[in-house]
RNA sequence: GGACGAUUAGCUCAGUUGGCUAGAGCGCUUCCUUGACAUGGAAGAGGCCACAGGUUCAAGUCCUGUAUCGUCCACCA
């Protein structure tokens, strides 16, 4: 250093350091991973976000973590990867571009404009809109390897794709079949179970009565889905059920098709439900479905793919809404007499996530897979081979998988991976590229996204080449996710990463919290309540970001977020600029140097503690404990004890390794701040790869000195209550005088010190003090101190008697211990001694507030 | 209907294997433009640790139950 510092600004200003300093990272290459490196490898692979999305706090909380581990293992010496990329999120972009082309007027449906036209509109707008969210993962820090950024759609992700497809396809894995499956009538598309999302909704169910033929009578049915009846082809009852079994083999009417329909017998229906008498719709229901298996009934469609009826449902009802129907079929039935009665009904429906439309169970021709290695991915998670954090989650991966049924993969979507398979009348043939010969027919439907997303550890790293990357960096050390896509994606990982690399695709899935509002609301975009995180870098700067949502980002909790906490996070970087500003306005008033004192070493010991208790709270994935210590320890113990304390005599060694310290732990929260500090502090081009801290040992920087030091510390913050007390303005020197219990001589030699932190004009140190006059005081542990000067004879007795109340208080808690035989005879010895000692403290201490008390009479 | 989580200061949360006077930030009160920082400093007020039992010398912490809130799973029409 030596010159002459430029003017270092007042506040910290963060747009331009985080620019600058991004741009350098950049430029030098900091991020890129070499996979021909000696060093041991770290690999991390970004939960790919919509390539058209939008950054969420979700993703700020997310990337900051993976951003986190990934500049910690560069300090500790690691070769790290940490691999970006977008997921083309095949339903929820074709979503948004349906609407938006519907709104601009150029189709009203994607049949409209054709596979092709429809196709081009969308990568249209990816190129629009895509890419946006990864230059707002830059503003944030992330340290990715931008040189390998990978999208599912890319030619050869999509290879890798279509690979495993026609490989499982072989294997026998996957299977096409007529199934019932979950129906999107608004995006006219089948969904996988998991993007089901059961919603209790308020419905009614309705009391029909079907007449029997060839009598008066009729059997009461109950249904919550009156437009379904026009499909029915029974009625079920159960066969133990009394009241039923001599109907069962007769018919029934079906009201409004004039249809005859017969009375069955099946395990499946609940006596003690409704009636005891379900209608049966073989093909609008999945319990149905499977009856009408058992009893040979047909299937009628009454409900087309987009949600109307079928011309089966009769030509009243024909093209009209399902929900149109519902009210019709109702209506029609009141007028024939037969709806008995109407209740309300809440009950649990089906929504697809992303349309938001109640699902239609539908029977369709649809591409399945029955999933592979799923006894040895149960069994890695349950014998640890990959550890879950935190560990509750495994449960709920074990739960899922016990339960494994098979995913429906096929979509009746445009965007996505086109089915490899073709079709030529009975033929059909599945691989990678088109068959010879004319005639040959691709299938229409894309996959699932996260038939794609499922290779993402390996896909990305150039599978099913045995490429460097994949040779250095699979299997990936860390997976930072949030819980709700443990089925959708991590459980399906660890199959596909099984099946294809015959390992792991993670060591460790760290599960993150979910962001909510500061009333506890989900974030969204409906309810506005989101706040943009740009804005918010804007205001706060990154590290303020970043750093305020660590310190409340407990394990796997969710987190109510307020804007408050940016606050935070920019004051505390604020804080740390002006401590380093501090230290460079003393190094340039060039102090002589000296050993070090009592405050250096306590400065030191803390240090080190800090330094562990970082170390320790990150190696177990507890970002916020490691942040508050960060906080406590450079607000607390170096800026409000050491800095100050420091102004009698500064030592820069001590400061500059203090300081040098805590820009490294701090670098992985606060990339940014530490890295200009760092450099402009005489650091050498980059903080990214400084040796992580260790803890060393310190001649004389022990417990003991520590606590000494505390001891003064309050004694100093009893004088500052005597001046609070008796309303002396801060700035006013005044004096005092100390009356140690013992070692006088470390107090003595402390009179600068005390003088500085007290702003006295004079400090006495005595050990046999007795003031000339009345004058106010505290006891400490370790001294009693005066403020000479002011005295109001009142106020002090008052003050003397609470004391002496607070510590009555505590001497006979500690007192009734040990007269506790049982305490004594049975706690441990340390316990018992400890609260000896302390009962010893407060005799004297009581002693000398008695004593002060009584020369007041 | 199951499973899991939460309940500690006005608010948001810490509280490690049970053991000093239960902590922090925000908010609140009083004082302070003292040469790092008003995005700051000093000092305060504020808690039947949801409730009821139990284990223990000792429970915010362990066990059982209850209540409230939340999440996930589950095809009763």
């Amino acid at each position: 250093m030596g010159t002459a510092p430029t003017e270092i600004p007042k506040a910290y200003e963060p747009k331009q350091v985080e620019e600058k300093w991004y741009a350098d990272w950049l430029a030098k290459g900091r991020f890129t991973a070499d996979p021909s490196s000696a060093k041991p490898a770290y690999s991390i692979v970004i939960p790919p976000p919509n390539v058209t999305g939008m950054l969420t706090m979700g993703h700020v909380l997310n990337n900051t973590l993976q951003d986190i581990l990934a500049r910690r293992k560069r300090m500790q010496g690691y070769e790290v990867l940490w691999l970006p990329g977008t997921d083309h999120a095949g339903i929820a972009t074709q979503t948004v571009v349906e609407k938006t082309l519907r709104k601009q007027g150029v189709m009203k449906h994607r049949d409209d404009l054709g596979r092709e036209k429809f196709l081009e509109k969308v990568w249209e707008w990816k190129e629009k809109h895509g890419g946006i969210i990864i230059q707002q993962l830059k503003k944030l820090g992330c340290s990715c390897d931008w040189s390998r950024e990978r999208f599912t759609m890319d030619e050869a992700y999509s290879q890798c794709v279509l690979r495993v497809f026609v490989d499982l396809y072989n294997k026998g894995y996957i299977v096409r079949g007529k199934r019932m499956v979950n129906w999107d009538p608004a995006g006219r598309t089948a969904l996988s179970d998991e993007e089901v999302i059961m919603t209790e909704t308020q419905g009614h169910l309705w009391h029909f009565k079907y007449p029997l033929v060839g009598s008066d009578q009729f059997v009461v049915v109950a249904t919550t889905r009156p437009e379904t009846m026009l499909g029915d082809e029974a009625v079920a009852v159960n066969p133990s059920d009394a009241r039923y079994t001599h109907l069962v083999g007769h018919r029934v009417l079906l009201p409004l098709r004039n249809k005859q329909i017969p009375i069955i017998a099946d395990e499946a229906v609940d006596p003690k439900f409704g009636t005891g008498c379900v209608k049966v719709t073989p093909a609008h229901d999945v319990a149905d479905y499977e009856m009408a298996l058992r009893h040979k009934l047909p299937f009628t469609v009454v409900i087309a793919p987009d949600g109307k009826m079928t011309e089966e449902a009769g030509e009243d009802f024909e093209d009209l809404d399902r929900f149109e129907c519902r009210e019709a079929v109702v209506e029609q039935l009141k007028e024939e007499g037969l709806l008995l009665k109407l209740e309300d009904y809440t009950h649990n429906v089906g929504y697809s996530e992303r349309t938001n439309v109640p699902i239609e169970p539908y029977l369709s021709d649809q591409w399945f897979l029955k999933y592979p290695q799923v006894p040895r991915s149960t069994e890695a998670v349950e014998k640890g081979e990959i550890k879950f954090s935190p560990e509750r989650w495994e449960k709920t991966y074990a739960h899922w998988m016990g339960n494994i049924r098979d995913w429906c993969i096929s979509r009746q979507l445009w965007w996505g991976h086109r089915i490899p398979v073709w079709y030529r009348g009975e033929e059909i043939y599945c691989g990678l590229e088109a068959p010879k010969g004319d005639g040959w027919q691709q299938d229409p439907d894309v996959l699932d996204t996260w038939f794609s997303s499922w290779l993402w550890p390996f896909a990305t790293m150039g599978w099913p080449e045995k490429t460097d990357t994949l040779k250095k960096f699979y299997p990936t050390a860390d997976l930072v996710t949030g819980p709700d896509i443990i089925f959708f994606w991590v459980a399906r990982m660890i199959m596909a990463g099984y099946e294809y690399m015959d390992a792991r695709p993670f060591a460790n899935v760290y599960y993150t919290g979910i962001i909510r509002d500061a009333q506890g609301r989900k974030m969204s975009k409906s309810l506005g309540n989101s706040p943009d995180p740009l804005d918010l870098i804007a205001k706060y700067g990154a590290d303020g970001l970043r750093f305020g949502l660590m310190l409340i980002a407990p394990q796997g909790q969710d987190i109510l977020f307020d804007e408050k906490r940016c606050e935070i996070g920019r004051n505390f970087m604020n804080k740390l600029w002006n401590a380093a500003r501090f230290i460079q306005m003393q190094r340039a008033t060039n102090p002589p140097q000296r050993p070090h004192n009592a405050h250096d070493l306590k400065i030191l010991f803390e240090m080190n503690r800090a330094i562990e208790t970082v170390s320790q709270a990150l190696d177990e994935y507890k970002f916020n404990e490691a942040a508050k210590e960060l906080y406590d320890f450079v607000w607390g113990d170096f800026c409000d004890w050491y800095i100050e304390a420091s102004k009698v005599a500064p030592n820069i060694p001590v400061l500059d390794e203090v300081l040098g310290t805590i820009l490294r732990l701090l670098h992985p929260f606060a990339p940014f701040i530490t890295e200009e500090l760092w450099n402009s502090t005489g650091g050498d081009g980059t903080i990214q790869f400084a040796a992580w801290p260790k803890a060393h040992p310190l001649a004389g920087a022990d417990a003991e000195l520590a606590a000494r030091v505390d001891s003064l510390y309050e004694i100093v913050t009893a004088g500052r209550q005597l001046r609070n007390d008796y309303g002396i303005e801060p700035r006013k020197k005044i004096r005092y005088a100390i009356k140690p219990s013992g070692d006088e001589q470390f107090f003595r030699g402390e009179t600068e010190s005390l003088k500085l932190l007290l702003n006295a004009e004079d400090v006495t140190v005595d050990a046999q003090y007795a003031p000339g006059g009345l004058a106010p005081s505290l006891v400490t542990r370790a001294a009693t101190i005066f403020m000479v000067g002011a005295m109001d004879v009142g106020a002090e007795r008052q003050r003397l008697t609470k004391q002496l109340a607070d510590i009555d208080k505590q001497l006979a808690a500690t007192e009734a211990k040990l007269a506790n035989e049982s305490f004594v005879s049975k706690a441990a010895a340390v316990a018992v001694q400890r609260e000896r000692d302390k009962q010893q403290q407060l005799r004297e201490q009581r002693d000398k507030v008695d004593a002060l008390l009584r020369a007041l009479q």
